[in-house]
DNA sequence: CATGAATGAGACTTCATTCAT
DNA sequence: TATGAATGAAGTCTCATTCAT
């Protein structure tokens, strides 16, 4: 019975391996320009193995997207249950966004760079996950609206996806080399997302302009 | 010599068909999802003669990409350059996005999808253009930042990249249909887009928050 | 001993389901398109178990023929031992093919489909076999045609080959459901395939025919 | 446009080319035993060309079944409407397939011993023209039974399965080496099938006979 | 300019077989 | 005996690119 476990947790081991090798190679190459067999040897496992744990080099990709987009939707609707004002629980989004990045950027950037991709294929089910994020940070947005914390100019739908925008925009530039800082300024990071998204860039709020 | 200038300009039109076919193919299925073939029957073309336009298959996304981008980068030069406030500029700038979206959704698409988040392959080959864009915007912040119109506690690249991160999220909330209101209200649109990054969200800004 | 002689038994009872197991599946989808998996899980055990009893795929189908040509084979020399008319030992061979189809249409399906038929491979193996049985039936013509029962003008072992080709054909036509009758009218088809190679189809014996 | 035409005809050879080369290496190796590179290979031509006239290596097994069915669908139409008794319609018909095994002996082995596996998986259209040759046949028979040439005691359905299978199996056991006389003995083989079917093996008719 | 047949390297996926437990 | 995870060779199919006409 031990044994039998200890079967189970060591075949479990090589799925997550996989998954793991899957990110560091997705992240390297990109998912087009890597090979199964590219997984399988960063793995360390033979190649076979990969479609024992998948069904395809699709599903791989699939399982690591559902695997960080539950984990955020998980956060953000705890965050959202936590005793905070709208923009501490923002500001515990975005910390957690770039907290992911710090603990595993390869990962972020897999998730980030192929989206569309997924999209285009499989990925319905990962555009409802996201619909659904997004949804719960809009839902944020709209209590700080009507506690009187957030403007009401703003649609909150809108501005929840300014909001993740302007962050994940911060990781891709960390990915491209594009904005100095990673590694160290991430407390800094999450400040400045915090600052622009709350307070906006103005040095004193004001209306409408008007630009032909 | 009219002739021959006709039969260039007819040529520059089968080339002019196979890059718009080529957009609506790479916006349909992305850009690996569709084969050469498939430009040139969108195109209504034969096959071969999109090598005798394109040197690759690459070359043609790199095309639209380099098209699009120009134009964007010689705006927001162009724009840097007019007698407007900064938070003036950075509302052209975001206008002209929305716009080029309203235009072509699909060139959008195809430039966000399989260019500018593909931090490998396509990425790489565009990094410079799309720096030298951040810098123009980046230093539009800055000018506002010197003459006092916006606060000087977020980083000016930092804030650039916020801002194009938010501009383009909204884009992709489009496309995906993750938004609402793409079709009609692109002016509505711009102007929360600026009511987000220049005035935040704050209904009274204030500073730093301490969340755990 | 009992008990050691109960585990030898219920250890052939695998083995059996294995076989019995692969006849199901061979004839459902072909030998080539089974997998060794699709044999384990209609006989209900593991993978593995398959490989204990057998040494490979092809040896499951080999066995099986085996099996099948073997007691045919028996059947016809035993027959051919009897006392009886060349044309009864003929009906009784005739009777047992379409019995064992009658009884186990599906290896049947197999034997002829896999086996017979496959001039490569698995033809070739067992070729030995085959050539034994219809030298057997050539035998019970040739004598048949000693003893003035048989005609002479038609070769022994041409007529081996299309008294056992016409009984195979019907078994196909049932197979494929290209004749109507399987299930019911088995001893209906004796009598015709008897009647058709001994009698054949003239109301009155003719000589040869001249066409073109 | 006449060197459209001669672009066309060459195209054609290729096509062909492949199906003949398919031919010889089915026959030799078996449809499963060969790989798509051997038929390009036999062919001479480049691998991927096999796939620009054919979607699959089924297809390419297809096409041939087609084509060998069809030929001799059509030779069984046009001999029944010739002016012959019924005993030569099948003597016409038996000589066709005697014949074409003489001309064509690689096709005749693959359309032999490859019918399972068409029937297996995409086999359906040659089931429905296998069952029209089939029926035809019988048609052959009926008439030959309405007119007193033949006996009645036989089903023309069944006669015509056991009228077939004979002449196949004669042909199977050329191929097989089983039989004598492949390459002389056609002529011979076609008065000793008509013999056995039309005449029977009897040296006088007569009738039922009982074995247990 | 235009066509589309021809090429062939490359990648995914399958699956028979092995083996540690 | 029995299990099923692990292996990796093999083969199908795709598709960017070339080239003769």
């Amino acid at each position: 019975m031990a044994s039998a476990s200890a079967r189970s947790r060591a075949a479990q081991d090589k799925r997550r391996a996989i998954l793991e090798a899957a990110v560091r190679v997705f992240a390297r190459q990109g998912f087009h320009a890597c090979r199964v067999s590219d997984i399988a040897d960063e793995a360390g496992v033979a190649y076979g193995l990969v479609y024992h744990y998948f069904g395809s080099k699709d599903e791989v990709l699939d399982t690591l997207f559902s695997e960080r987009w539950n984990v955020m939707r998980e956060f953000i609707r705890d965050t959202d249950g936590r005793e905070l004002s709208a923009r501490e629980k923002l500001y515990a989004i975005a910390s957690f966004i770039v907290d992911s990045y710090g603990h595993d950027p390869e990962l972020m950037k897999v998730s980030i760079g192929e989206v569309t991709r997924a999209a285009n294929s499989f990925g319905q089910t990962h555009l409802d996950t996201i619909r659904d994020a997004y949804e719960s940070i809009a839902k944020i947005v709209t209590e700080g609206q009507a506690d009187g914390t957030f403007r009401s100019e703003v649609d909150a739908d809108f501005a929840a996806m300014a909001f993740y925008g302007a962050i994940e925009q911060v990781l891709t530039g960390w990915i491209f080399g594009l904005l100095p800082g990673s590694g160290e300024g991430y407390d800094r990071a999450k400040d400045m997302v915090i600052e622009t998204v709350c307070s906006g860039l103005d040095a004193v709020p004001v209306g409408d302009v008007q630009v032909r």
